[in-house]
DNA sequence: ATACAAGATGTAACTATGTAACACTGATGG
DNA sequence: CCATCAGTGTTACATAGTTACATCTTGTAT
């Protein structure tokens, strides 16, 4: 087992698909887990995952953490460092944006990925001007939607 | 017990004292975990205050959980979520500033707190822009320091 | 074909991090 | 005196992630 095609629907949290990822390397587990992150309509944790591909043999984390290492690394799956949980990235054409931020809904879960790129900027520079040099950014607001606030002032 | 001064040095990496926080409402286990976070010159995670605290008395998690999150709540204390570890605030007057960001070094583990306003701004503005509203901003620099930089390419 | 190397997988055991539940204490205000 | 509340102590539990080791698969060199 080396390449099992991975050609797997991009969802937003409506359900609606917004694009694919192929990628020809995914390996059976990667495949697997990849699809149940697309499947769902928000972050799950590894033992989430876990849990959803038991019919399919998953049997111990380590399956789901290796995967998930190496989607991390395709750039395929994003870790929310305040969730200790993991979503696929839903940018498309992903592989290229390695900096990235989250808001995080409290109330319903959902997640919105987007690029902010003034934010990184000003971050970049901050980091210049003291000699640090950032490996990876993480970027987490968490809070509430409009859908969410709206529901509530109703 | 209900109310032990806590008047306890804020220390920058290098040990200098760079400030004091005052608070009149530390109890007894906050003025410990708090003092502990002091003394130390990086994050620590609660199991190592824990055992930082045995001779203290300390004998449970929820011990130091209990009191990091009073601490998270006066503003004394931050947490790095992509470390699952604790810091003291390095911003004496921090009360005030409720966003704030950090810069890890990945090779000698110092943190540098900071406030990256323009950063900041531009979050608001895309939150506003698409109705969200942050109730906590999470932003964690992972990287390497000035000095651990030049000491890499001596 | 045979042999080897690298990557992927399976499994058990373990460490690390965080919570729930319940009992007890000491202060505060009727 | 009694109710209430915040803080504390302790046990047990729940969740998250890793180490170690064996097995299998596939590509490649001989
Ligand atoms: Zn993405
Ligand atoms: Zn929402
Ligand atoms: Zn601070
Ligand atoms: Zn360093």
């Amino acid at each position: 087992m080396a390449g099992v095609e991975g050609h797997i629907r991009i969802r937003q949290g409506d359900g609606r698909i917004v694009g694919t990822h192929s990628h020809p390397e995914l390996t059976k587990n990667q495949s697997l887990v990849f699809g149940t992150l697309n499947r769902a309509d928000g972050p799950l944790t590894a033992y989430a995952i876990l849990d959803l591909l038991r019919d399919e043999g998953f049997r111990a984390p380590l399956q789901v953490y290796r995967a998930l290492e190496k989607l991390l690394d395709f750039g395929l799956v994003h870790r929310l460092e305040s969730l200790n949980a993991f979503v696929a990235c839903s940018h498309p054409g992903c592989s290229q944006h390695h900096a990235v931020a989250f808001a995080i809904c409290e109330t319903c879960g959902n997640v919105l990925e987007f690029t902010p790129d003034a934010a990184l900027k000003d971050l970049s520079k901050w980091a210049g001007d003291c000699g640090f040099s950032p490996a990876k950014t993480t970027i987490e607001l968490r809070g509430t939607c409009r859908g969410c606030g709206q529901a509530a002032t109703n």
